[in-house]
DNA sequence: AATGAATGAGGGTTCATTCAT
DNA sequence: AATGAATGAACCCTCATTCAT
């Protein structure tokens, strides 16, 4: 009943967004009369806050399972992984993608999504740590990680929504290139004064 | 006129948010009467996109301001200047951009953030172009820009919205360092089979 | 506006009572929509209140005119007129007298019905300061007041809601002894052991 | 069973009032499920006239145990027992008397406090019946017992809701007083033109 | 041009009552 | 007998928009 209440959630979300989606909407998408959804939900943000929960806890579990036992593989291969990984993730329905990108942030301070950001950070700083001596020796590591996890999501999410004449493969191997040229041992020139 | 109603939603979005700005909130910080916005507007939403745009606007006269005549200059020392005067530029009024964020991509279906992009994009072409010989040679330079203007913008949005414990010129060094190692001449790998 | 709001609210109190006067059915008994209401009162029980502080204000002017200039009379005069004031005024509108009793109480924790009471009670009192030597030594004022003044409230409103078999006259005669005969100097008993 | 309901019945009117008292709180209350009262009641205010009239109930018994074999005492002695006997029976449970003198009236028409003041009344018109001798003779009995009745209850209703800055024992020698002053014989000037 | 009162559809939510299990 | 999930009408209230003045 949770369950078809937050299918219905989803399927309205994603097709009128989150000021088309009333509690009589939704309500009638999952076959029920308004006043059942308040069995279940204490109020109408919490069935939508679930709802992108949900979808975040999938593109989790989605992506994790994907990279199990890929840790072995060169850097620029599992990078590559991770973000077709994510990539696919994502593009499972980006209509509510849509509206999970721009009401996330929105309804319940960001908290949704900054907890599952927080997560991906814990990934991926657990994994840099082990490649420590393979990095640039003045990387501040959770400087990267926080920038490197913000911008590989926020850019995958774009391309899902924006679709720019870019051809899949490539946009991969752009943002393989920088996160991996972000982290690489080189010539460092901040231009600082 | 329109200007003071421009003013007036600005106030109250800053303020209130998207939701609280009812059209009779807007009017009274304007001081005139709620039908009146009518006359110079065709609808609510319109008066949102408007002040928008005019952030939007603000913003890229006061970055290309700071700009002007800078391009002789290293190509470190430029993009931190640049990286400095967008996240001066933003910081302007945290709670409105703040609205600009989280509604802009919902408002007129993003048009005005694209357009900024857009603009932006334009710049970072041109200048690059001038500096072809000491980029990467693979670099497919459309793909570039589209990247690197989306993750500067966003990356020093969310610095001003999130603050994370981190210093502001760390975290400039940061992200100067992510946009120049990922133009820099070096060894690619991009992890494909 | 306001008026006639007030007008439809003690209409449809009269014959609805408090549970069947919907925010809706009033404004349809004022001819506008029910958004309107909102221009005017803060939310429901303001109109309710409204109406009930005007009646209260009305029955209170009513009293208070027909009493003018009778304080000469000889105590049983004084009392019976104002009875019969009372008694009048109250009996304007049954049903509106009914809901405003019933509902009175629970509405604002009673403060309009306590106002009243408050009132009256200082009118009675200053009167009966005056008649000082004529009423028993032992009389403790307030509490006689208090007492009296609730007494014939209560008893002249059941008598119009009850419409027990008692003629007006007897029911004036009866409640008018039993307040002159409560005041007389006489023979105290209090039955303490 | 009937009686589980009736006692969650009163404990959720007395701690939530009639507009608090759902019938799901009753229900969990009474420890069973919302649809199980309908059988043993046709509907909500089935149940709540049945809390209120077992009140009733239980305040009569209480009051006429305390009368039984009193009868034979001087007036002065018998009347200040009764009130005493009332005043006290009243006050068992506050919170649920607010209730029930707010929302009884409201409620069946007031069946249920007619039907206890009918009872009251029989008892004092019995009473007085025997003391005939001793009473005005103008007195017409009904009448007065009607009077009586109600002023009594109102008055002891009122002090306990109301809590006048008014020591119990002077509210009920005030009482006491109006209730024998008002059946003593003595001049009588209803005050009639 | 400007007003601002009026609109009225629609919002989220509650709860007495029913009925399949 | 008992359940408790489901109902759905009705509740109060909001606010973008209109239009007579």
């Amino acid at each position: 009943m949770v369950r078809r209440i937050l299918d219905a959630g989803q399927e309205v979300l994603a097709e009128a967004g989150y000021e088309g989606a009333s509690t009589s909407r939704i309500a009638a998408a999952a076959g029920i009369s308004p006043g059942s959804l308040y069995r279940y939900f204490p109020h109408k943000d919490a069935i939508v806050s679930a709802v992108l929960t949900r979808f975040s806890d999938r593109l989790v579990s989605r992506v994790t399972a994907r990279m199990t036992g890929q840790f072995e593989q060169p850097a620029p291969v599992l990078v590559r992984a991770t973000l077709t990984a994510l990539l696919d993730g994502l593009d499972v329905e980006p209509p509510l993608l849509r509206t999970a990108v721009e009401q996330g942030p929105a309804l319940d301070g960001g908290r949704t999504l900054l907890a599952f950001e927080e997560r991906v950070g814990d990934l991926v700083r657990a994994y840099l740590t082990t490649q420590r001596g393979r990095l640039r020796a003045d990387a501040p590591l959770d400087t990267a990680v926080w920038l490197l996890v913000r911008t590989v999501e926020h850019m995958t999410v774009r391309y899902l929504l924006d679709r720019p004449p870019l051809d899949r493969d490539e946009f991969i191997d752009e943002l393989t290139h920088l996160v991996l040229s972000h982290l690489r041992p080189g010539p460092a020139d901040p231009g600082r004064p």
